[in-house]
DNA sequence: CATGAATGAGACTTCATTCAT
DNA sequence: AATGAATGAAGTCTCATTCAT
């Protein structure tokens, strides 16, 4: 019974992401998720690898939800370049309020990051789809050159998560206490602006 | 030679406050500590009495920092009442600031309170002389009407203490993830007005 | 399986009472009664809460032994006045000789006498049936005056147990090393004889 | 200064003895001695080798002074023969209060003994010069056969302090809770008897 | 002589994780 | 598929002991 199996998977995500959010990663135990789903807490282990594993498919669950609405969100703009811009820098000023919510330190954050990038692949797929159709209609609308929609939406992803990315290694190594976000946000803006330029007619 | 033992409690402190916002009181560990600081964890029994009175130790030494800033931020300004108000709600929004910083979790806010009551004494009179002077000055200026300074400096302090633990409460009690501060500060400066009106000519 | 859960269970409480009542409260660790009991230490902890709830249950189930065993050896007396006084300081010399075999100290026994109470009231139970029973034996055989068995055997055991806590209050008041356990016999003997001279015929 | 540093080594074992018979030897802390003595705990490393030297200094002073009143309280019994045996059964039951006080397993017991021994040496040359004595004095009466005295109190006090040691021992493998001393306490008498009629004319 | 300072060892406790059933 | 049971590792804290001054 695959869809059982799913309905109890989704019933502890649900305790998970309540938990998460309540306490912080650190702070909740498996003991309070397991009592939230009404499990015991070995038996989160037949549906999850780890406690990290948890966490991350309930982050990503929460991203799914949240990317979904930015989009809708940033249809209403007129230019494709808007909305590219929109839905890229919506996407950062997200990934500052997960951490703040789950009152993940740099440090974790750290040691998460690499196990991210493993199930951020679907998520990814969906992102790529919408920036995408973005671009092609850009191209429809004459807004852009002709281009090839894929690889110029793959450039775009890869860009934004650099971008991030490196801001969260400078602020580890700088021993800051959180990250800075507003000259990401400001640095973001700009090289899509650039980018988005080069696409233009 | 107290001197090169408040040498060496200051080195704690400073290893302290920089682990604490960097990883949170809960996942602050002594061993962090000790490392950073250059000694064995056991040591730090030696200057504090206990990981917590070490953390209030470290909150309080910051407090007196940012409340001094905060007196000279204020002087400018033209009218005592300003003064008073401007310093009274920027000191809730630093206490604020402060859980913030150190990922405080209302349940371990609530742990703290009666601890920090202890050694609040120290910073509580000198913001007393501050306002105390504040007021006189007001009365010399002909603001306000003739008044016993320390009395009504302590009643202003104990307002706006006031205010803020009953907000703190409250969210306690609500369950909530976190303290909302807007209408704390509107309630602070209402209450302050009021106050402050009373005073005037 | 709950009757192998309760076994093991007794036999960590057996284990427990070995140690301590040869190394006292303090100096048993619970590495020595993991390992006496064949268990992790850690695992102590799925059975019991901490190291003193597993102290107070090992003296629990000593005390209902030993109150069982006196039981058994006031019924051959005579009259059923004579039974309840044999009881009542049986059970004051049991507490006493608990105190030295564990080698608590008045400290340790002021931190422990409210958990006691908690698990008190099972054998209280059972110690308020004995009385009422020979309470109404004594009734039975006009010895005593009609009366309400449980509400007379409830106050003689509220009485009993009072004089004994008294006299660990004092004794830690005077700072002495031991309570002195004769006045107490003594105390507790004439105030039951009152108490039995009151209902009787 | 020996007589000042003997007076404060002094101070020192008196402030033990307070502490070690009111918590028992594990429980005091040489912060409690130190406390009591007004040193600092450090400080009584320079007068003792280690927590245990100072609770076997402790005991011995406390021995010669009980040996001492037990020897005054023999000497006017009788006959020479009735005063060892008293002396002798004397020390036996201080043993067993000493333990007692203290609070002292039979544990702790066994790694002391060894150590009790070094110390032992001074009080046993005034018990066998007792002893000697006594034996004389029997001799002078024509209870006793001629003997040399010193060679009989010796032998006397070897077997008394056999007897005790082989009572600790067999406590320590039987896993006795304690030592039971009423069939030491026999043992000793019937053997004694058996050694002073052997002596006797 | 005396002590402030420092530490290793070991105690109690919590928790993520494993495993047999 | 679910969980009772068990544990190693790590965290906070105490204490006897050492050492430089």
């Amino acid at each position: 019974m695959s869809v059982k199996r799913d309905d109890k998977r989704d019933q502890i995500l649900k305790a998970a992401s309540q938990c998460f959010s309540r306490f912080g990663f650190e702070k909740t135990t498996l003991q309070d998720i397991g009592a939230a789903a009404r499990f015991n807490k070995a038996s989160l282990y037949y549906y999850f690898k780890n406690k990290e594993d948890l966490f991350i498919q309930v982050v990503m669950l929460e991203a799914e939800h949240y990317l979904n609405a930015l989009q809708e969100q940033v249809k209403p703009l007129d230019r494709a370049a808007d909305k590219i811009v929109a839905y890229l820098t919506g996407r950062l000023a997200y990934y500052r309020q997960v951490l703040n919510l789950h009152q993940l330190s740099i440090e974790s954050l750290q040691r998460f990051e690499p196990m991210f990038d493993d199930v951020y692949q679907a998520v990814r797929e969906q992102e790529l789809a919408f920036l995408s159709q973005l671009l092609r209609e850009g191209v429809e609308d004459r807004e852009f050159l002709k281009l090839n929609g894929e690889r110029a939406a793959d450039a775009l992803l890869t860009v934004a998560d650099g971008i991030k990315h490196e801001a969260v290694q400078r602020s580890r190594t700088a021993f800051a206490q959180e990250v800075d976000y507003a000259p990401v946000q400001e640095k973001l803006q700009y090289t899509l602006t650039l980018l988005l330029n080069g696409l233009r007619k």
